[in-house]
DNA sequence: CGTCTTCCTGACCATTTGGTCAAACTCTGA
DNA sequence: TCAGAGTTTGACCAAATGGTCAGGAAGACG
């Protein structure tokens, strides 16, 4: 059942999935239900396990299904252009991200929190590979003066947390900005070009 | 029954407090349950419903028992000394709570990507006026040139991301660095110095 | 030592929840 | 149109879970 054969599975299992992103993303596995999840979806209980085997499978499809297009941004990060302008923009990607699938974002920190039971493999095996990859281009860069020396584990780290802070930290976001509306992203879109390019230009 | 008057309530109490962050803190409010905060603190489950009147009265003291030590570093921000100075281990001392308090972090972190359903009132009330203040102090540090300008609001959402980061998201940090002893919070210290120096100081 | 309060527990309950299943309905292609 | 595959559902189940309660055990205290 891999991948859907008609229509009909086409529409309700894309259905499934968008609910279920919208369910766990908000409650986590365990405070997700599966009538929740077929409430929202517009199906029955019964019949969302028929096109998936447990509540589990559900999740497990729906973050390894969505973990590739989450680190797309990352893996733009090449040795063209200027660095700085590189690692900015890779900032400005990732919150842009933030900005437009905040569901995605909670998900995964909904996941990592607790533990990350479900992808712990993925973390220790393609992503720390990814990151590694990237970190040693970084340290390139830092090595050939191009950017200020910073270790760059740890950059990543900053880059990640500070631009997934806006989706997975949004109620307490707007809760002390009192903001309405997404008009503040722009706000940190500006501070997180500034910071970055401060403490990156080389002196 | 807010203050405990035996000595056993007081030593109970205490356990269940402290296994309901333990608890809380790594499945969330709905993953956990009493029977798991009973076994790890000792106790037997309708035992626990003698301390505490329900599941949620506990979950509300944890947090608004630890809101307050929680924010203590933000509160020590204060005029004295150099501005940059200031901030700088401001960020320390933050970082250096996610080190020795990760279940706190953790808890608040479960609580706000969900919603924050039990504590929005303090986010737009204490709390936000507690951050607007240290806020206006960073604006006038700008103003008059001391240190570099950038949205006070976003500089601490910044550094609350940073640093809880290394709390909220152990086990992918840990993960991606292989790390297996907390060796890394030093060189997460050192990396958070210089960032913060390098773009708070002005040119 | 006796009694009064505090503390603790086994048994129990109602509800929720993930999951099953047989039967029925609907769509498609020959 | 008709058979067979694909789709849907109501009824049901077992386990888990938050919570209750009557009564017993253990301290505190005169």
């Amino acid at each position: 059942m891999a991948e859907p054969r008609t229509r009909i599975q086409q529409k309700n299992r894309g259905a499934i999935l968008d609910a279920a992103l919208e369910v766990f993303s908000q409650h986590g596995f365990r405070g997700a239900t599966l009538d929740q999840i077929a409430e929202v979806a517009g199906l029955s209980k019964p019949n969302l396990l028929y096109y998936f085997p447990s509540k589990e499978a559900i999740h497990v499809e729906l973050l390894s299904g969505l973990l590739d297009s989450w680190l797309d941004p990352l893996r733009e990060l090449d040795g063209a252009g200027d660095p700085v302008d590189e690692i900015v923009s890779y900032v400005l990607r990732k919150l842009e991200m933030a900005r437009t699938l905040p569901r995605e974002s909670r998900l995964f920190a909904n996941e990592i929190v607790q533990g990350a039971p479900r992808i712990m493999e993925i973390i220790e095996g393609p992503l720390k590979a990814l990151v590694d990859e990237k970190a040693a281009l970084i340290a390139g860069w830092a090595e050939a003066g191009r950017i200020a020396p910073l270790d760059p584990h740890h950059l990543i780290f900053s880059i990640w947390s500070t631009t997934q802070h806006y989706a997975d930290f949004d109620v307490q976001v707007r809760g002390i900005l009192g903001a309405r509306d997404d008009a503040h992203f722009d706000d940190a879109a500006a501070f997180l070009d500034r910071l970055y390019r401060r403490a990156l230009t080389p002196d």
